[in-house]
DNA sequence: TGTCCACTGGAAGGGAGGGCTT
DNA sequence: AAGCCCTCCCTTCCAGTGGACA
């Protein structure tokens, strides 16, 4: 009783943090360190808006973290308020392509988003068009839609279809207008866009250059100031963190997810301070997270091809070929008695695994032996094979998979 | 030098599961 | 309820392909 009374107290009590939410992804921030003439480009391109002439469309690209979305959120939002000082009907639209990422959900939510019903399935992509136009057609409003990773949207079939169809939505548009904002990391994007989609879009191109390690300190800095209590912070923490994020390229929103997980294993075990460990520890903790989150939601038959892949590859010490992992694959399914996916889609979920970043694959030619890929498992092991046992539909099919796994990491 | 392996990766299509409108 | 259309996961088919080997 009193434990819990004493852990409840404690959390009352704020020792570590006093606004955790300033470092998530998701918070714009009111200011926006090294990004002031970004910040002043969209700005200055967007401002037409507030005179109820459309902004050029624009095209963002950037790696990942180096404050695309921030940037582009935090004007957006300035626009919008300014517009309703100053009597302008603007309304700003935010969609994410990578969560959302067919074509019908990405156009079912900028038509939530503009007021339309919008079911979640069962309508053609064609009727959704529709129904956004039946609502903004007349309202004398700019809408501004940004096409957060559009690359996702691209990718995938018909997402060039859609991109089209909104580049020239303005067309059946009585006295209202849209311009798009698409933001992407991606570099090939450009090369694969339809020519129509690509000119359109690129009315406006804008590069964001990641961050150095310097800046990446001023961005934690300021966030910092927001998000901890006074003090907690020991001397070399933020630039540790920028240090280690720095390394993958500049990636500000890793930087902050560490100094945030820091912050919360310092809390969580009762310490009044944010050490280095606690970074070394959060590192590990964001990486085994990640992980498990994406290992948890996959499909049947591809935890069974990463369980096949822990088995060939010893416990993941060892590489292993497609041909191997299908054939080990096939064993598990025959034991479990399920059907059997084919060679082809083995490949493909194997390809997926990789973009997810479980595994890492290359393609090989072995000349005579052919050409295959040849992957090594891309995470701890140990927490793979936790992760997979969790799923009771592998049934014994795991206690297999332990075996081999224990025996061979036992060896090493 | 050409062959040929063991796949890769693109394309199209299907069918199960499900929601929409009428 | 019928008739559409959606997504997701999968299949079938097939045209490449890099390089060790004969």
């Amino acid at each position: 009783m009193d434990l819990v009374r004493d852990v409840f107290a404690s959390a009352l009590k704020p020792r570590i943090f006093r606004d955790r939410e300033k470092l998530l992804p998701d918070y714009v921030p009111g200011f926006l360190p090294h990004r002031e003439s970004e910040i002043r480009r969209v700005a200055s391109i967007l401002a037409p808006a507030l005179r109820g002439e459309k902004p050029s469309n624009i095209f963002i690209y950037g790696l990942t973290g180096t404050g695309k979305t921030a940037v582009v959120r935090y004007v957006l939002s300035k626009l919008e308020v300014t517009a309703r000082e100053a009597g302008a009907r603007v309304k700003g639209v935010y969609v994410n392509a990578r969560y959302r990422d067919t074509p019908y959900r990405i156009i079912a939510d900028i038509g939530e988003a503009v007021g339309a019903r919008i079911p979640f399935t069962g309508l053609s992509v064609g009727e959704v068009f529709g129904r956004i136009l039946k609502v903004i057609s007349d309202t004398k409003t700019i809408y501004v839609v940004v096409l957060d990773e559009i690359d996702f949207l691209a990718r995938k079939r018909g997402g060039d279809d859609v991109l089209y169809k909104l580049t020239r939505i303005n067309s059946e548009l009585r006295t209202s207008r849209i311009s798009l904002i698409g933001v992407t990391n991606s570099a090939d994007l450009v090369e694969s866009l339809d020519p129509r989609v690509k000119s359109s879009l690129g009315e406006v191109e804008l590069v964001f250059p990641p961050y150095n390690a310097e800046q990446l300190k001023d961005i934690l800095e300021a966030r910092a100031r927001e998000a901890f209590q006074p003090g907690v912070l020991e001397e070399d923490i933020i630039p540790l963190c920028a240090a280690l994020a720095a390394r993958e390229h500049g990636d500000a929103r890793r930087a902050l997810d560490l100094l945030r997980v820091a912050g919360e294993i310092a809390e969580r075990s009762g310490s009044s301070k944010v050490t280095r460990d606690h970074v070394y520890m959060a590192r590990e903790e964001i990486e085994r997270d990640r992980v498990v989150d994406v290992v948890r939601t996959l499909p049947l038959h591809s935890k069974l091809v990463l369980a096949s892949i822990l088995m060939v590859t010893g416990g993941g010490s060892g590489y292993a070929t497609t041909g191997e992992v299908y054939e080990r694959y096939r064993y598990l399914t025959l034991k479990l008695g399920i059907e059997t996916v084919t060679l082809r889609r083995v490949s493909g979920i194997l390809a997926e695994l990789d973009m997810l970043g479980v595994i890492t694959g290359r393609v090989v030619s072995r000349g005579r032996y052919g050409k295959t890929r040849v992957l090594e498992l891309a995470l701890d092991p140990q927490v793979l094979y936790k992760t997979l046992s969790e799923d009771i539909a592998l049934g014994d099919i795991i206690d297999e998979v332990g075996r081999e796994f224990g025996k061979r990491s036992s060896m090493r």
